[in-house]
DNA sequence: CATATGTCCTGAGAGC
DNA sequence: TGCTCTCAGGACATAT
């Protein structure tokens, strides 16, 4: 579920232990462990082993660590992954711990129930081809030029386009909904199907969902997982204007009430009132 | 037992 | 026909 807001919320929170240094690392107490791990734990504490943390930050939904040797750790909390500075929710599903010293924090951690995140250590040369090749510019600073022309002969109904990590990074299932609905646009609406007013919406959508998300610090849904780095719920999900509100009256026009179809596998909440189509042949069919 | 948030992979089918 | 684009489905692991 972390999404570029609550993939920010951890990076602010864990900001803090900028200038501390890495004692060790080790994957704790329990035998699971992240889908993918690189290098083998042996060889990433001895590389981690003794470096600063220069700076946290983030590309798309992925947190990034960068250490005085410019080693940069990678870690993509994917559906249930946290990085924390406090202790988990439960010890069972702590994946990493980094030692820390010199810094407020002693600790810094990745927990994930699931385990289907990723944490890797990567050195500088080897970002651009493991990262930045397959991620689109973040949403948070993408502009309509770069979503108009990455996207203006695609076929694909636009909120599957928005799922696509490398035409912008850091856009998931519930806010490319929230965000739809801030454009008014049917989120079926096939992206070749787009005018150029539409494309702006669609942008300035993006930023202002995401804002105000990343105030709110995320969206902690009913399963209760996500959580920032203190261990805090997220604010978002009381804002949700159409995500996971089946049925309810939409808050714009009052008279719409909220539909789930399912596009690309997910499901998508809209209004079809607010969200209307502009011509059928413009359109993706959902089923 | 179906469902949920993200990503990667494969294979089939659509369309230029 | 041939190439590219797109989507369906499965895999990953777990709790409601």
């Amino acid at each position: 579920m972390p999404e570029l807001p609550e993939v920010e919320t951890m990076r602010c929170g864990v900001l803090p232990v900028v200038g501390s240094r890495i004692t060790n690392a080790q994957r704790p107490e329990c035998r699971l462990r992240p889908i993918l791990f690189e290098p083998d734990i042996r060889t990433f504490d001895q590389r981690v082993r003794g470096q600063e943390i220069v700076d946290v930050g983030r590309r798309g939904k992925r947190v990034m660590i960068h250490l005085g040797n410019e080693d940069v750790i990678v870690i993509e909390p994917r559906m249930t992954g946290l990085v924390l500075l406090a202790d988990p929710p439960g010890l069972e599903h702590l994946r990493l711990r980094l030692t820390l010293t010199g810094g407020p924090s002693k600790q810094l951690l990745f927990w994930d129930r699931r385990g289907l995140g990723t944490v890797r250590l990567l050195a500088a040369d080897e970002l651009k081809l493991k990262v930045d090749s397959k991620l689109g510019p973040d949403a948070l600073s993408v502009t309509h030029h770069e979503l108009k022309n990455k996207l203006k002969t695609s076929r694909r109904a636009i909120k599957v386009a928005l799922l696509d990590q490398a035409v912008v990074a850091g856009i998931g299932n519930l806010y490319a909904a929230e965000i739809l609905f801030l454009s008014g646009i049917d989120p079926r609406t096939r992206c070749d199907g787009l005018t150029g007013p539409q494309w702006k919406r669609i942008q300035q959508a993006t930023h202002t969902v995401l804002q105000e998300a990343i105030q709110h610090e995320g969206s902690t849904l009913s399963d209760g997982t996500y959580r920032n780095a203190l261990n805090g719920e997220g604010g978002y999900q009381n804002y949700h204007r159409v995500y996971d509100r089946v049925d309810a009256s939409c808050i714009r026009c009052k008279k719409g009430r909220v539909r789930r179809i399912v596009q690309a596998q997910r499901s998508t909440f809209f209004c079809p009132k607010c969200q209307q189509r502009r011509g059928l042949h413009h359109t993706v069919r959902a089923n």
